[in-house]
DNA sequence: ACCCACCCCTGGGCGC
DNA sequence: TGCGCCCAGGGGTGGG
């Protein structure tokens, strides 16, 4: 699952559901949701086994929890990944590909993942901030989140604007939904030069990112199908107030402009034609 | 710096 | 029914 949302719904989930337990075992059930762990699935079981799990932590799209050994054991959901917090008895699902049960013998930790494009490593030393994640620039909902750096970094750059807001290491969290979104609300086409986003411009964008971003995380995300839900299993809700993405043909909900789509980066873009104007030489 | 093409996968929907 | 496309909230890499 991939956005801010989705992925600070299970990190909540996390904490609720596995913090403070220690775990006693865990089962490799395909080599590539460890694949990150070069030093392989033996390895990453040994480190595991036995350790406590303090906290679950998130920056951007990636996830931690810290371990009472000072490593961390990291994750990315990539498209499709899930963590499910099941008791025992729950039947394996398709996907199942790591399972983590606990000392206390109660619920286990699972992951699922259909595309395998996600996966889970440990990091050494990776308790407070995991040396692979520490690349991942800090997102708009952190407290610590710098916007006018945000604003500069912007338009110091020469590029796009849905590029930019895609680009984990300028701010992270954002994915295609979300930019598309906040892009509609700023009445933004996405292909506009970076340079030429005035600083006001700039932090009204990143105000619409902040409020679509924690409007979404409000309603537990957004779930068009059963991939993309809590560690409980539950689907968000934020699917019915997208105003772009998905909604090629439909009509825009504040001019009635059809929303076209456009092909972007190999996916889509999805943005009404008369609020968001196409730039004449677009990125 | 930046951009692109391509890689990693499975499955659902569609046209034929 | 089945096949071959296209599509999908991810990121990483290597070459230009």
């Amino acid at each position: 699952m991939p956005e801010l949302p989705e992925v600070e719904v299970v990190r909540r989930g996390l904490e609720r559901g596995v913090a403070g337990r220690t775990i006693e075992r865990v089962e490799v059930h395909h080599a590539r949701a460890v694949r990150r762990h070069t030093a392989g699935a033996d390895d990453f079981t040994a480190l595991l086994q036995g350790r406590a799990v303090l906290g679950a932590q998130r920056r951007g799209k990636y996830l931690w929890l810290p371990l009472d050994s000072g490593d961390a054991l990291t994750g990315h959901l990539g498209m499709s990944g899930q963590l499910l917090v099941q008791p025992p008895e729950a039947p394996d699902q398709t996907h199942l590909r790591l399972r983590f049960t606990f000392t206390d013998g109660g619920r286990e930790l699972r992951f699922v993942d259909q595309r395998t494009f996600g996966g889970l490593a440990v990091v050494a030393g990776g308790a407070d901030l995991p040396g692979t994640i520490e690349h991942i620039a800090r997102d708009p909902l952190d407290p610590l989140f710098d916007d006018e750096a945000f604003v500069a970094g912007l338009r110091r750059r020469h590029s796009g604007v849905k590029r930019a807001l895609l680009d984990q290491t300028l701010v992270s969290g954002i994915g295609n939904i979300y930019a598309d979104e906040a892009l509609w609300r700023a009445r933004l086409h996405g292909g506009r030069p970076t340079e030429a986003v005035t600083r006001p411009k700039a932090r009204e964008l990143l105000g619409h990112v902040r409020d679509v971003l924690g409007e979404s995380l409000q309603q537990g995300g957004t779930s068009f199908d059963a991939l993309y839900v809590s560690t409980e299993g539950v689907s968000g809700l934020f699917q019915r107030s997208l105003n772009t993405y998905g909604r090629e043909g439909e009509p825009c909900g504040r001019c009635g402009a059809p929303i076209r789509r456009e092909a972007f980066m190999g996916r889509s873009s999805y943005s009404c034609p008369r609020c968001q104007p196409r730039p004449r030489a677009p990125r």
